[in-house]
DNA sequence: CGCATTTCCGTACCGTGGGTACAGTACCGC
DNA sequence: GCGGTACTGTACCCACGGTACGGAAATGCG
């Protein structure tokens, strides 16, 4: 039985690296299998096609970026006893982590996954939109507990900010590996932060 | 001589179409000629392969945004002589074009080829950088404009926040497509104006 | 211990699609 | 009528996703 999940993980964590590093599309199956040291069969036996495998890496990806995102705005919870600094320190945390990704900016799996239709089926598409809707509801509620202390400072809706949480990050990876800048990343964070700051405290700065 | 530029705009007409209802990846050669009514012979005849006919999409692509962002951003200026009026009604208006494109949004060629490695060589990436650093010139000098007349209420620099906007429209796209909910996007530009009205004027409401 | 099930390996094969090679041809300006 | 431009047609190669199927080793179970 541990034979089985071991190699499981052991292809995805192999093609996890390919996709990150050259894009979905430019990680071939037969690399994956040589890299992994089994064969195409194994792959086959464990995936019944390349789109189980997405799947697969997607869901996963969601369960250890959920944990990330719980553990930046937890840490900024404990810091701070004030929602809003709680939110300004989470928000910090997150953009420190996500400069100090080695190997720069891997990039989103949720993301190339939404750019290459003809790759990917529903499942796919629709695990990917459920990570959305969580990050949505996460950040959300995140503003809610802001919101209801603080007065906010411009006609938005809360939802809609949230994900603008999502947009900029995924909106700053995209331009990250466009113009080859890692640091590109954490800025648009850091300037998220700003908005959120300026949105909720008058007395800003 | 009127026949090779013909058939070459017809080539690119025809793939465009296509990749903006399917993706690139989903669209063939095959398919391409067919529908131009051409051999494939002819379509390598004037595209070296693939990657040569994105290239050309994306410089097209590149022009006809430039002249959209020019456009609103203009129309803009002619409706106000205030710079941050200005940026504020240009970034409504390029909201709402966003949202009235029909059939929803086709979604950002360059970021397409971003998160496509292999389909892509160097000349395509350069020809996104350079789009990219046109958009950040672009903007930058819209809040250079602003920055000379309001002062900033956060310490941010304006390049990056030049950076943001397209990040946010980019992320905005993509949210778009992963929820497949069209509006996010001009909901995404929009909170990015409320985010330049709270950054540049003080008694913003 | 025997036996079935799970977990693979090996090999051979297919279809699609990008891309090449190269010969031939129709038109167009000079 | 000559040479270049703009193709057509055919035939072919290769990479890659995916299938089929037989076999083998480890594992769990009675």
């Amino acid at each position: 039985m541990a034979r089985g999940t071991d190699t499981r993980k052991k292809i995805m964590d192999v093609a996890q690296d390919a996709v990150l590093a050259k894009g979905f599309d430019a990680t071939s199956i037969e690399e994956i299998v040589a890299t992994a040291e089994i064969t195409k069969s194994g792959f086959f036996y464990h995936f019944r096609d390349k789109n189980a495998l997405a799947h697969a890496l997607i869901e996963r990806h969601i369960v250890v970026e959920d944990a990330l995102f719980d553990e930046v705005l937890g840490r900024g919870k404990e810091l701070s006893d004030d929602p809003l600094q709680a939110a300004l320190i989470g928000l910090k945390l997150l953009a420190e982590l996500v400069e100090d990704i080695p190997g720069g900016h891997p990039g989103c799996i949720v993301a190339t996954a939404v750019y290459q239709d003809r790759l990917f089926d529903k499942n796919v598409h629709e695990a990917n939109r459920r990570a959305v809707e969580g990050w949505r509801a996460r950040f959300q509620s995140m503003f809610e507990e802001i919101a209801a202390v603080y007065p906010i400072r411009d006609d938005v809706a809360l939802s809609e900010l949230a994900d603008m949480v999502s947009a900029v990050v995924e909106g700053g990876l995209l331009m990250s590996r466009a113009m080859g800048d890692p640091k590109i990343t954490a800025q648009q964070i850091l300037l998220m932060r700003s908005y959120v700051k300026l949105l909720f405290s008058p007395t800003a700065q």
